[in-house]
DNA sequence: ATGTAC
């Protein structure tokens, strides 16, 4: 992206001009090289977001933005509820993707040489992979139960123990959901394919806790150098997906049939206001729920593998974040307080010291903003910050980002050289796919040190602790 | 991301 046609506001802050069909400006959150290096069509998606209906005050992109479909991955757009629209591109396929990170009572010297056997046993222990199915099996109305249920629904079924829940946001349930708005197709690829990984960027990785930058944030989170922590990041398997492509066609449709047309193709949305926009939106919230459900389940596996190779070890929540959603919440816009749609796509929510809706254990340190590096790289633990909801409406980074798309990285490097490289930095991996593996290519990624400068520069969020991986499990 | 194409 070239930053002569951006407007610097200060290092971090730079705005895209309004133009042409853009009703408010775009506004990119990085620095002048992680800018640079964004692809154009970061730029152009912006534009297209920033043109939408009932948009309010910015089209956002994130320092670890790139292409998505028709939004940038790692842009936030907030609709206002009477005029504005929800888009199913602006979610995302892998509704409620996100990453929840568990602490446990073990430090690195309690594994030692025990790394590549906790490894094997979260490998065979933990169903990944495209289409992979999972040792629990629904039946319609427990799917029903689960769609409207989330994550309390799990724990209801004896999946993990009830204190997670105040650890997930929403508290582990995503409030109005409507199971009978998500097709039979949805439900049919769901049924057993809870309690999976998935496959492309999910992982599951245990880490160490490597440096605390912050000590009193650090201490309510309960991290501590040396410490063992457990991340996942997988979201809502084939059922998000399956709600994406069904609502996308009914969009296209609808928009067809009253002769709306959209900036992109990718762009597909409906009035919130619409009939549509709400069975959208009923049908999404199980989507999200899906994926807190799908957490849940692994967390309770993974405690498991854990329990068997170390008794009497613990791993307690620290915080469950989806990073492909939009939900409605109140903002300050101008002064004043206003419920507005806020898309996140691959995006986090940055809760600031405070926030009514943090747990009161996490209150005075602000909401934990989990940022997933790639394969083989540290990965951050921030907190979120008062300024980030003046920012992008309480809005921070997910992850690295993608510096090469995954055809580019299939081409540019050898899964067999992946993984040495990353047997020699000491990091276990197991994948079910190897070939996958060159996709996942740590140089793939951007700078996960650079993207959490910038994201902290900003002050999207502030840095509490990074880790970095000694076991990588991938689909 | 994904029963990697209907």
């Amino acid at each position: 992206m070239r930053i002569s046609e951006l407007r610097r506001i200060d290092g971090w802050i730079w705005e895209v001009p309004r133009t042409g069909a853009m009703r408010v400006p775009g506004r990119i959150y990085a620095d002048k090289r992680l800018i640079e290096d964004m692809e154009d069509t970061v730029l152009a998606q912006v534009k297209n977001v920033a043109s939408l209906p009932g948009i309010v005050t910015a089209s956002f992109a994130m320092p670890d933005a790139h292409s998505g479909y028709g939004f940038p991955i790692g842009g936030v757009a907030a609709f206002d509820p009477d005029t504005g629209v929800v888009s199913a591109g602006g979610v995302g396929f892998d509704i409620a993707c996100g990453v929840r990170t568990l602490v446990s009572n073990l430090f690195a010297d309690d594994l030692a040489g025990r790394v590549p056997a906790l490894a094997d046993a979260l490998f065979s222990r933990i169903p990944a992979g495209v289409g992979s199915t999972g040792a629990v099996r629904l039946t319609a109305g427990e799917l029903d139960a689960m769609l409207a249920g989330g994550a309390v629904w799990a724990v209801s079924r004896g999946f993990g123990e009830k204190a997670d829940l105040d650890r997930i946001e929403e508290r582990g349930r995503m409030d109005g959901a409507r199971p009978e708005m998500v097709s039979e197709a949805a439900k049919a690829r769901q049924k057993d394919q809870m309690g999976t990984l998935g496959a492309g960027n999910h992982y599951l990785e245990v880490q160490v806790v490597e440096e605390i930058f912050n000590d009193a944030a650090a201490g309510l989170y309960g991290l501590h150098p040396g410490q063992v922590a457990v991340a996942i990041h997988c979201g809502s398997r084939g059922l998000g997906h399956q709600i994406g492509t069904d609502y996308l066609k009914r969009m296209h449709d609808h928009a067809a049939k009253t002769g709306v047309s959209f900036p992109d193709r990718e762009l597909a949305h409906a009035p919130i206001a619409s009939d549509l926009g709400q069975r959208y939106l009923g049908a999404m919230r199980s989507g999200i729920n899906a994926a807190l459900a799908n957490r849940q389940i692994l967390t309770h596996m993974v405690r498991e593998v854990f329990a068997e190779m170390f008794p009497g070890s613990r791993l307690a929540l620290l915080y469950d974040v989806s990073h492909n959603t939009c939900k409605a919440e109140t903002h300050m816009v101008d002064g004043v307080p206003r419920l507005l749609f806020v898309h996140r796509k691959g995006a986090t929510r940055s809760l600031g010291p405070g926030h009514p809706d943090l747990p009161p254990g996490l209150a005075a340190a602000g909401q934990p903003v989990l940022v997933g590096g790639s394969m083989g790289t540290a990965s951050f633990i921030l907190s979120g910050t008062a300024a980030a909801e003046t920012r992008a409406f309480a809005s921070a980074c997910h992850g690295a980002g993608r510096a090469m798309s995954r055809k580019q990285a299939a081409r540019h490097f050898k899964p067999r050289t992946v993984l040495e490289d990353l047997e020699h930095m000491g990091v276990a991996v197991r994948a079910h796919d190897f070939r996958g593996l060159s996709e996942e290519a740590p140089g793939a990624y951007k700078n996960i040190e650079a993207v959490a400068d910038a994201a902290c520069r900003a002050e999207l969020a502030a840095k509490t602790a990074r880790v970095r991986p000694l076991a990588c499990i991938k689909g």
